[in-house]
DNA sequence: CCGATATATTACTATATATTAATATATCAA
DNA sequence: TTGATATATTAATATATAGTAATATATCGG
């Protein structure tokens, strides 16, 4: 891997490396939801919880559309939803 | 995935997320290595390697031993390694 | 246009992580 | 014990990320 390759890999890594992260993650794992379900779902504030979303956004790990008055939130990258069980089935049992 | 959870995962995330330990987890993904090859590998200063070595060991991605006067790195937790791989296939085509 | 609901942005402070340079410790052979 | 090689630690500063509160913008029905 090259030092540029390893740069895109640790920033994505690093866009999805916080619990609250991975916790909005989880919750869009079967289908999209708007903010307003996402907030209930990860139990944050409205404004702390856009803001992480807008980061996954830019970094490339969800997309969103705007249907009315709602914002949708989509994974965009599929392998992030790999990556979770990958190394979640290693930190069950610590 | 509960909080305490999502806490370790984002903690094992977190301690890979970063160009230098990607490459040095790269660079040991066949087998364990001393320090100086480690160093040799990514190309860095010796102190900076030993410190992302340190910090990975102490975050379980790595394990380590001493013969003589060399001390040998290996990855302790083999996810990462399928995590790389996940992570990178997805970077690469960017 | 106005009010209501949904979402996004800003500005500020706190905390964590990274970077760098210098120095310390460990092991072994002579 | 001394010198040489290998590795680890410390301390200081820079930079990035997180957390918080307040406010702004967007959409739509009426």
């Amino acid at each position: 891997m090259n030092k540029k390759t390893a740069e895109k890999v640790a920033n994505t890594l690093k866009a999805i490396a916080h619990p609250v992260r991975l916790r909005i993650i989880e919750c869009l794992e079967n289908d999209e939801k708007c903010v307003n379900k996402i907030v209930e779902c990860v139990g944050g504030k409205q404004s702390i919880t856009s803001q992480q979303l807008n980061m996954m956004k830019d970094k490339g790990v969800l997309a969103c559309r705007r249907d009315g008055v709602k914002v949708y939130y989509r994974i965009a990258n599929p392998n992030v939803i790999k990556l979770l069980h990958c190394i979640g089935s290693h930190c069950k049992n610590k």
